[in-house]
RNA sequence: GGAACGGUGGCAGAGUGGACAAUCGCAUCCGCCUUGAAAGCGGAAGGCUCAAAAGGCCCGGGGGUUCGAAUCCCUCCCGUUCCGCCA
C-alpha cells in the first residue's frame, strides 16, 4: 500500500509521481481515495468526541455510586445511554468508510522511484547491460528449440505430463531432472554467503497472498483451494515477505535476507495459447528466490547487491545475457524499481526473462506490517523489502539446451554445475 | 476429528466488571559509581491514530451484554497436552 499521510500531506506530489506510470486512471483513484480519507477522519473526529463524552460519564457514574448516591448515577446513566446510541450510529459509518477506503488502497499500485525510466510499455525498457557472452553468430545445431532436443534425448516428457496433470504442465526426466536439480542447488550455493536458506509452506493464506499484492487484484492468476481458504504460492516471494509480518524488528538486525527453492503455481489466465510448447511457460515450475528485509537507507544498495548476484549466477553458467530496466509504464503493480536479466534463445530466436530483481520500497511491508526500531528513538517505521528470482529453472534450462547443443545432438553441461550433476558433463541420447 | 487448558507490551508473566495502558521481572535507554566495562544504585520508556496538543483506539480476530469490559456471553482463528487418524 502506498502511505495514505503521503497522500493527505502532499496529494500532487504523489499523483504526480503515479502519473509516471502513465496510466490515467490511477491518478483518479488517488483522487477518490483522497476523498475518502478526509470523509474517514470527519467521522472519526466525531465519534472520538463522544467517546470522550461517554467516558467522561462513566467516570462520574462509578464515583456517584461508590459515594451512594444511586439517584445522581441513574440520571448520569441515562444521558450517556443517549450519547451512546450516536456513537453506535457514528460506528457504523466509520466501519464502512474505513473498509471501503482499505479496499481502494489495496488497489492503487506503489509509486515508482523518480529515477524509474519513464516509458510506456515494455517496448520502453532500456539495455542497461549486454549482451555479455554472445558470440558472433549461432551455429545451425544451436537454432534448435529446446522442445525438440528435450524430447530427442529423452529429457522432457510433456507429452505424460499433460496425461497426468492436463495442459501447461512439464515433466523433467533422467539427465533432464537432475539438470532442474542441479541448477536450484546451484543457486542456492551462490548465495548461502549472505543469505539464510528456507524451506517455507507453498500453501498460504489470503492475508499472506494479499502482502505481496498478488491479491485481491490479480486473484485470478493463482491457484486457490478454497475448502481450506489457501493459495498456492506464485513465487517463494510471498511466503519469504510474510516472514517477518506483523513483527517489529530491530534496526541492528537489518537487512535480513533469505533465499528459498520452491516449486511456483500460476494458472497463467492471460497468457492462454502462448508459449504453449517446451518450458518457457508452465503451470508449476521451480525457482530459487532471495529476498531481503531492509531500512529505507539500505535498499537502494541491496538492490545493486541482488542485482549482481542474478547475474553472477547467469553469467557462471556461460549463458548470453543482458540486463534490461523496467519502464515506470510496464512496472509491476508492487514495483518501485525493478530490472530484469533476459538469457538469450538461440532456438527461439528470442530473449528470455529469467529473472526480475525488485524494489518494493515499503509498499509490501505496509500491507504485512513489517516494521523497525530505530535504536534510541521512539516509535516505529516500515521496513523495505527487495527480491530477485536467483534462478528461475525452465527457462535458464531451456537455455542451455540451445546454446550448448552440440553438433551431434548432444548437450554440454555447463561446468558450474557438474558438482550437480552426478558425474555428467554431456547430455547424450540413449 | 474429539477433549482439556491457554492466547495480555520486545520477552516472560500477574490481573477475572469501575481508581488498569495494565503489578513484578528480564531485556532496552539515560544518569551516578568506575581508568573503561560489568555489578550495584537512581531514573525513563508500550503500540496505533491525528500536523500537533487534547482526545480516541489497542489485552488473538469479530460480534454482543453494560453507563462502563483485559475481566461476562457468543463466534471464529491460533497454540499446548491427551485421544483418534495418518506419512
Amino acid at each position: 500500500m502506498i502511505d495514505i499521510r503521503q497522500l493527505r500531506k502532499d496529494p500532487q506530489a504523489v499523483k504526480d509521481l503515479m502519473a509516471r506510470r502513465n496510466k490515467p486512471d490511477l491518478v483518479d483513484q488517488l483522487d477518490r481515495a483522497e476523498r475518502l480519507d478526509i470523509r474517514l477522519r470527519d467521522i472519526t473526529a466525531e465519534r472520538d468526541d463522544i467517546r470522550r463524552q461517554v467516558n467522561e460519564l462513566s467516570k462520574q457514574v462509578a464515583t456517584l455510586r461508590r459515594s451512594g448516591d444511586d439517584k445522581a448515577a441513574e440520571s448520569v446513566m441515562t444521558e450517556s445511554r443517549a450519547l451512546g446510541d450516536r456513537e453506535d450510529a457514528l460506528a457504523e459509518e466509520f466501519a464502512q468508510a474505513s473498509e471501503t477506503l482499505r479496499q481502494a488502497l489495496l488497489m492503487i499500485p506503489n509509486l515508482p522511484h523518480p529515477e524509474a525510466v519513464l516509458g510506456g510499455g515494455d517496448h520502453d525498457n532500456p539495455v542497461r547491460k549486454g549482451p555479455i557472452n554472445m558470440p558472433a553468430e549461432f551455429a545451425d545445431h544451436q537454432r534448435v528449440p529446446h522442445w525438440e532436443t528435450g524430447e530427442q534425448l529423452g529429457i522432457l516428457d510433456n507429452e505424460r505430463a499433460v496425461k497426468i496433470s492436463g495442459a501447461m504442465f512439464t515433466m523433467q526426466r533422467g539427465a533432464g531432472a537432475t539438470l532442474a536439480r542441479a541448477l536450484c542447488q546451484f543457486a542456492l550455493d551462490m548465495n548461502a554467503d549472505a543469505f539464510e536458506e528456507v524451506r517455507p509452506p507453498s500453501l498460504v493464506t489470503t492475508a499472506t497472498l494479499t502482502a505481496t499484492g498478488q491479491l485481491p487484484k490479480f486473484a485470478d492468476d493463482a491457484y486457490s483451494i478454497e475448502r481450506d481458504d489457501l493459495w498456492c504460492i506464485p513465487t517463494a516471494e510471498s511466503s519469504l515477505t510474510s516472514i517477518h509480518a506483523g513483527e517489529v524488528l530491530n534496526e541492528a538486525e537489518l537487512p535480513k535476507r533469505y533465499m528459498a527453492h520452491t516449486s511456483c503455481y500460476r494458472r497463467e489466465a492471460g497468457s492462454a495459447g502462448r508459449d504453449t510448447r517446451g518450458m518457457l511457460r508452465a503451470h508449476e515450475f521451480d525457482k530459487v528466490e532471495i529476498l531481503a528485509v531492509t531500512t529505507p537507507e539500505q535498499a537502494e544498495e541491496t538492490l545493486n547487491d541482488l542485482l549482481v548476484r542474478v547475474e553472477r549466477a547467469i553469467n557462471a553458467l556461460g549463458l548470453p545475457y543482458r540486463i534490461i530496466e523496467i519502464c515506470t509504464g510496464d512496472m509491476g503493480q508492487s514495483h518501485h524499481r525493478s530490472y530484469d536479466v533476459e538469457v538469450y534463445s538461440p532456438g527461439a530466436d528470442t530473449w528470455l526473462e529469467v529473472s526480475s530483481v525488485s524494489w518494493f520500497s515499503d509498499y509490501q511491508a505496509r500491507r504485512a506490517d513489517i516494521r523497525f526500531k530505530r535504536q534510541g528513538q521512539k516509535g516505529t517505521e516500515i521496513a523495505h523489502t527487495l527480491n530477485a528470482s536467483a534462478l528461475a529453472v525452465p527457462r535458464v534450462w531451456a537455455a542451455i539446451l540451445e546454446n550448448f547443443r552440440q553438433a551431434d545432438g548432444s548437450v554440454v553441461v555447463p561446468a558450474a554445475l557438474h558438482p550437480y550433476m552426478r558425474g555428467i558433463t554431456v547430455i547424450k541420447g540413449n
